[in-house]
DNA sequence: GGAAATTCATTCGTATGCAAATGATATCAA
DNA sequence: TTGATATCATTTGCATACGAATGAATTTCC
């Protein structure tokens, strides 16, 4: 267990890490691929709703009305991007807009019943979505997968 | 330490997992916020080219000349995704295309002179991409997480 | 050999995702 | 108080990402 993982070491000092350099074993390849499996996972069981849009309405169902940065902030989406995202939520009628009193410049944002109506009814599919995304780990592998994903976003 | 703990086991083991569904520990959100930081590291180091141009330029440089459809499939990318990735390269002068002889179906990919340049010096960059990527973790968490990874992508 | 199925590439439409610029409003500080 | 800064939201431009439809060429299989 030693001596010859020793001699390795002292060989293959000698040239660090020339020409070899694969991209599928890249952690950013793989994070991009297992990202597309998910997003895959997700639109087979929620059909008619992005993971964006389903996150603000997640979000919102937690902390109730806020306004549109502090959704994206929430959410870890771009101001320019959660603007998108709820445009598209307004225009289905999940959420609703209305202006903040005393700070002219804030947008508010909250669930319309019907958006409420909608996440409720989606929850147990999102649990399934997980569930599915981590099917190819044992229950001990995805405790310590997360805790190590966790630290790296 | 125990028998409150104990107590509130026995109340709360009644429903099983009702109202708490967290967002912010679900798979595909974390994965997304990683995937996320990786895309920015990227960025910090290589400012002139994305992830997947990258992806595309490094590709090249492993398997040669290939169709563009191939090369997708080798980076994991729709067919109109790879094409507009391609085309963006293309008018930058890093690869090339031609006709594949025999099969007028096939639009063939290849690295020209700059675009070898070009990956070969970008390539030491990019493992300090993912060197920084995995910087939270420890030699041995990064084997790990690795591992699981590549089970979910 | 020829119809049916498959493969390759393109195009269109929609939805993130982010940088940068802009305008309106609020806050801070001299 | 006012001038500098900071914050909130919007807009523009560019780059993935993918489903679906289309057309051209190839392969399969009876």
């Amino acid at each position: 267990m030693s001596g010859e993982d020793n001699l390795l070491k002292l060989v293959e000092v000698e040239e660090p890490e020339e020409h070899d350099y694969l991209l599928q074993e890249q952690v950013g390849f793989i994070l991009r691929k297992a990202h597309q499996r998910h997003v895959s996972i997700f639109a087979a069981h929620i059909g008619d709703l992005t993971p964006p849009q389903f996150a603000a309405l997640a979000k919102l169902r937690d902390v109730g009305e806020t306004s549109q940065n502090q959704l994206g902030t929430l959410i870890a989406m771009d101001a320019a991007t959660v603007k998108g995202v709820i445009d598209r939520l307004k225009a289905r009628g999940l959420v609703e807009l209305s202006k903040h009193e005393g700070d002219k410049r804030r947008l508010l944002v909250n669930l319309t019943a019907e958006g409420r109506d909608a996440i409720e009814r989606l929850i147990p599919l999102a649990r399934e979505i997980t569930r599915e995304t981590l099917a190819p780990l044992s229950a001990k592998e995805i405790a310590t997968f997360m805790k190590l994903l966790a630290k790296l976003a």
